[in-house]
DNA sequence: CGAACATTTGAAGCGCGTCAAAGCCGGTGG
DNA sequence: CCACCGGCTTTGACGCGCTTCAAATGTTCG
């Protein structure tokens, strides 16, 4: 809950994979050393890596916040993926040659590159911290599968509702977010590009739902008064995100021991 | 190219990373110690993970069409993706613990479970087999993302077209289709629920597509007379399907040797 | 103060969804 | 061999959600 205050590269990474387990004295102390190159900044709306380039290194997102896109060649553009401090981008263990979609920052963004072998040697030296990248893997994966849900079968409400609430519960995992809102920092027309519509059907889609109360949205802060009436409304369940896998874990380990 | 007559399992998982990499003697009789287990068989239409519940096991279609898919509580239902045979299910290893969507037939599948032990030693002992199971892992990845394009951004006639080159691509890279078609198994509902659309719409998007004389689809048939007009039309562009990642590897050898 | 960009509004239209019914085909049972 | 059934495809009529185009109104920041 709340803001926390160390926002370095470490501790960012660390906060994420929190949620997934909990990180020793040990396994910090190897996270710090692997991560102790410079913080990199880049402007809003700048790329970090270009369709077609072969990539660099895995990115890890310090602040702000960047976006996969792709675009088509008539300049249509969708951001297919939002990507938030703490998330890990191409883990790609130097397998694909070259980048089918482009990452580019949506806010001024701080982030760290880490080479695929820092990050090989740190996973196989701490077992749980490599189940722990793997753990970031699948819940992207997941991610991606119910944003092709998202612009595949709901309406706009539903859309914009979904994205709000995952961007939510994302946040407050890694402690950017209150009990119930966040800044917002997107444009509408990136949220349009991001939910499959126009900016235009957006802003008319914002406006209904600030007039029934489901969320404010100015200044670039968004806040859902009630959260489970959005979820109800935009038919979102937040399982795919994976959040619970450390208390579903220990909780099975407790009524195994029970049986 | 065309139909390869070896369908056992081993034999589809390495005309898969075929694609990848070259499978030296050692590494297909590890393969295939890996997938001796029972070829299990499942019917049309029936589910063989369903959303909820903790994951088997992996996952390796050897025959027949699947499908990962997830429905909203009122029943719409979206297929996210598409499973063919040689094609890896929920390289999980063991991290989560509950399926976020179910997996499904969409025609008579035949398939194997592999646990994922058996599998990170097959990957640990053998590096590069481990690199191509990580390289079918990052593509499926980036099908998603381009799956999220398609139904976000495309028309009718583009999503159904980009499928079906798509599924061409996949299916000539397993050895399963001709130069120009394939056999496609698919009711236009089903083919509805993969794009985004309804099936009525499906309907009078393909007969606009045959009548332009784009696709011929009949008996359960695909065959596309003219690749690239279909490409243009579409909007496709094969490039994340990274299908050529072993000539770029070692052409780029071949590059770097001359500078 | 003005340029560039984001938000908002209006009007018109099209692509796709919805509802409903009719054909079609293969399979099954009498 | 035909009658019937269920599932898939096709067709029609209609309507709505979203897009398109265009312009006005903030808003931010040199």
């Amino acid at each position: 809950m709340g803001q926390a205050s160390d926002t370095g590269a470490a501790s960012m990474l660390m906060r994420h994979l929190g949620n997934f387990m909990d990180v020793t004295e040990r396994e910090s102390e190897a996270i710090a050393a692997a991560l102790a190159g410079p913080v990199l900044a880049a402007g809003a709306r700048t790329d970090l890596m270009t369709e077609g380039e072969a990539p660099r290194a895995v990115l890890l997102i310090v602040s702000g916040w960047a976006c996969r896109y792709k675009m088509l060649e008539d300049g249509r553009r969708q951001i297919v993926a939002i990507l938030l401090p703490g998330d890990l981008c191409d883990l790609n263990n130097g397998v694909l040659a070259q980048m089918d979609h482009s990452i580019g920052t949506l806010t001024p963004v701080r982030y760290v590159e880490i080479s695929s072998e820092v990050l090989q040697r740190l996973a196989a030296d701490h077992p749980k911290i490599g189940q722990g990248l793997w753990w970031q893997l699948l819940v992207n994966v997941a991610i991606q599968r119910e944003w092709t849900v998202n612009v595949g079968r709901r309406s706009a409400v539903e859309r914009i509702g979904c994205l709000f609430c995952e961007l939510l519960l994302r946040l407050q995992a890694v402690g950017l977010a209150g009990e119930d809102g966040y800044p917002f920092p997107l444009t509408q027309t990136e949220l349009a590009e991001a939910t499959g519509l126009t900016s235009v059907h957006v802003n008319r889609t914002l406006q209904t739902m600030r007039n029934s109360g489901l969320i404010r949205l100015a200044d670039r802060t968004l806040s859902i008064p009630d959260l489970t009436a959005l979820q109800d409304i935009a038919l979102f369940s937040p399982d795919y995100l994976h959040l619970n896998e450390k208390e579903r874990r220990s909780g099975k380990g407790v009524t195994r021991l029970g049986t």
